[in-house]
DNA sequence: CCTTAGATTTCGTGT
DNA sequence: ACACGAAGTCTAAGG
């Protein structure tokens, strides 16, 4: 990983073109050829990057460049497809070069899958009578995150949000639509399930006749736990 | 801004919980004060991080992490609802600042701001006859990207997407219902154009009897630089 | 302030 | 490889 702060102006050519006027930022060279831009805001999003595959090259700056803005070296980074990251450095503050080696990698402990599982062991919690079927039900156009079925034996289709909003009631209705035309499971009713629900789901959701759900991961989580104390 | 590259191993607790192990990493801490862990690849994206607002403390290691890890160092990092990043140094290896003042930014030039530009100055390129009545056309539900009339005086709305998906043709069709509830309005079919249009979105739309164009960036360009010529 | 739509989205995962 | 869904998405614009 090579750091290096730099007086400099970018210009970037690909997706979209952008310019960077001259001035004091970052550039993080890392070991996968990745190259990015820096200002001293903006949380981790660089100004301006290219991500690999890539290759660099540095080159001299024209004459134009070297006498009007101070232009000491020319760093041409360029993707597969052709698109161009030019970095024109003018002043380097500072240079230096770390041997990091491979990262062992993050260990995540994710929030939606759990929040399915929850649900999958705790079907009542969405009514009265609810009772598991099948986790990730396949149909032609996608998995249905819950297929559970109520007392007097219809089936229910579950769709899990962490955020409930407008997509995920269009999603679940695209199942719908499609399971109620298979008469082994006709009929089915939806419940959309989230910790939250946008308004204009909520709205949505009611007007196709789709029950919502709020969802307390807390409250889950500790029915969770006290199962585990039982055994 | 701050450079600093360490042994350490960090606990983020916040919207989800996650742990690195023990390894060497850049620390990046910027002016606006964020923090972020970035390993030697995954481009520009770090291991973990935390987004401002938020403040950084410095405290001694417990004993247990001194002598079994070799921590010497630990920065709790705390956002205002609660979120923290705990990053535990065991070695460090580089540690400067910079001074870079506030950046002169970024100037963009977007893309499917410019297409949707490009379609309204030539709306015969989706269809003979074809004639702007308005860009962003609001309805209560959102605005349409153009609205058309064609050689029968039928409204077209057109939905412009760099890459056209299904939550695109999803869109369509809500403003597509919605206006077509309108005496004044209807019939209005509907045009679904972008550079890419994915397999689904095309059978999706064509199921709901959408059109969808695939347009070419370039030629639409340079039938702009045409009219630059002849003026 | 909330909501929506776009992003050089990026990043997995499954087919 | 492609396609689709999720993200600690983030961010900017509009009501």
């Amino acid at each position: 990983m090579r750091l290096v702060i730099a007086r400099c102006q970018v210009d970037y050519v690909g997706r979209l073109t952008a310019h960077l006027p001259m001035a004091t930022r970052l550039i993080l060279v890392k070991a996968d050829g990745s190259v990015s831009v820096h200002a001293d805001d903006r949380a981790y999003k660089p100004l301006n990057w290219m991500s690999p595959p890539c290759t660099m090259s540095v080159s001299e700056p024209d004459v134009e460049a070297a006498e009007a803005l101070g232009v000491t070296e020319v760093w041409q980074v360029r993707s597969k497809d052709g698109d161009t990251l030019q970095i024109s450095l003018a002043e380097v503050l500072h240079d230096t070069a770390h041997e990091l080696g491979i990262d062992p990698g993050l260990q995540k402990d994710g929030v939606e899958a759990h929040l399915q599982a929850l649900l999958a062991e705790h079907p009542a919690t969405l009514g009265d009578g609810l009772a598991l079927v099948q986790r990730e039900y396949l149909t032609p156009i996608g998995p249905v995150d819950l297929l559970l079925r109520d007392a007097a034996g219809d089936y229910v289709a579950v769709e899990v949000k962490r955020r409930g909003e407008i997509d995920g009631v269009e999603q679940l209705t695209r199942y719908l639509d499609l399971m109620n035309r298979d008469p082994a499971l006709s009929p089915v009713r939806g419940i959309f399930a989230g910790q939250q629900i946008k308004p204009q789901a909520r709205t949505l959701a009611s007007d196709r006749g789709i029950e919502w759900r709020l969802i307390d991961y807390d409250a889950l989580r500790g029915m969770d736990n006290a199962d585990e104390r039982l055994f």
